[in-house]
DNA sequence: TCATTATTTGCTTATTTACGCAAGTGAGGA
DNA sequence: TCCTCACTTGCGTAAATAAGCAAATAATGA
């Protein structure tokens, strides 16, 4: 096969992970994590316009990382693959613990 | 003890990852997975300017991605939790398998 | 066929990000 | 003390991103 050189994996690999650095994209997936929902219930789940929420829908499905389906008039999207949201998880965790900490410093700052 | 609302997290959450969206810093991420480097010898390794890789190493600092000791004349970098690469390997995973997918459909467009 | 509903696209503007260069900082050694 | 080396910061510019609005599609039902 091809081997795809090494600085070419880092830039498919950061513009496939570019997705997570948007708070909604995030909440899609989370969302998109309770079952499969039509393009207008995610919006309104949300609170987010409609054109602003197709585009980020598009976004990640042209990344693949979610996937559609119309069904009459509504088109239903749903995550592709779900250990997507275990490395969302990782994350999150890791987030969380960082928050933590500095939450310490800025608690350990007022004696 | 105080719970953040729900879109606060997703904020957090998403500039938590935003690290994750450059090529260079993914490169960061696996070169420090190898061993503690100081950042001399990640820019020769990396072909990147010093300051532009000073200012991603700043970023991951910041984010508590990675962690710094001076030792002399040197400042050492390693990764603060290997639970990172985790993920970075799930969503390397799945971009392989993504850019497999569409390697196919090109593929069967010319029978 | 025409109107309606659900979703997408195009366009514009404001904001953010990346990176190169020049200048600044700070620890160690002469 | 002053110089040098290792690294960081500030600044300018180019490019990417986000979001709102108006207009365009595409399937459904009258």
């Amino acid at each position: 096969m091809n081997a795809l050189p090494e600085k070419a994996i880092y830039e498919l690999h950061a513009d496939f992970c570019k997705f997570m650095g948007n708070p909604k994209r995030i909440e899609i997936l989370f969302t998109l994590n309770t079952g499969e929902k039509c393009v207008e219930e995610l919006a309104e789940t949300m609170e987010i316009n409609l054109p602003n929420l197709s585009q980020h829908l598009s976004i990640m499905r042209n990344k693949g990382i979610i996937e559609s389906r119309r069904a009459g008039k509504y088109i239903y999207y749903r995550l592709s693959n779900t250990r997507i949201l275990e490395a969302c998880m990782i994350m999150r965790d890791l987030m969380l613990e960082q928050v933590n900490k500095k939450l310490v410093i800025i608690q350990e700052g007022r004696p």
